[in-house]
DNA sequence: GAATTGACGGGGC
DNA sequence: AGCCCCGCCAATT
């Protein structure tokens, strides 16, 4: 319905809003734009949401700085490794970001709570907690 | 409505 | 590392 194209469309300027926040030379992953999304925000849909930005729109979001969660590109003939490299991102042999390196680590606490956006959960205590 | 398709991801083995 | 299976959800056919 109406209704609902209206809800995606909210839904997707949330999910850009999302990646705005990404610094150059950082990538986050499909996935991690969905948990800071939260409420429904889910990796495919931020698949989705790149997917339908105009080329026009494009130019005002970072999209490039969206990779999948092994580091890997997802665009065909898009360049997207050019300029991912020119912003600072290193690739390993197989061509994919190193993400030990460069993986966002998500929006600051105060910027999340003011906007009603989700924290990442904090990797280094989920690697201590698994040594046990 | 049902089935299929995606710029996806987690868990198990 | 790989492979496989399954869940996810909007859009399309």
């Amino acid at each position: 319905s109406v209704w609902t194209s209206a809800a995606m469309i909210n839904l997707y300027e949330r999910i850009y809003l999302a990646i705005m926040q990404i610094p150059a030379g950082n990538v986050s992953s499909y996935g991690d734009i969905a948990t800071i999304g939260g409420n429904g925000c889910d990796a495919r849909i931020v698949g989705d949401a790149l997917a339908d930005l105009s080329a026009k729109r494009a130019l005002l979001l970072p999209w490039q700085r969206v990779v999948n969660r092994e580091g890997a590109i997802s665009t065909r003939g898009l360049q997207q490794r050019d300029v991912l490299e020119a912003e600072g991102v290193a690739f390993d042999t197989q061509g994919r970001v190193v993400m030990q390196r460069h993986r966002w680590k998500g929006p600051h606490a105060d910027w999340a709570e003011a906007h009603g956006f989700q924290m990442l959960p904090n990797r280094e205590d989920a690697e201590q907690l698994s040594l046990f």
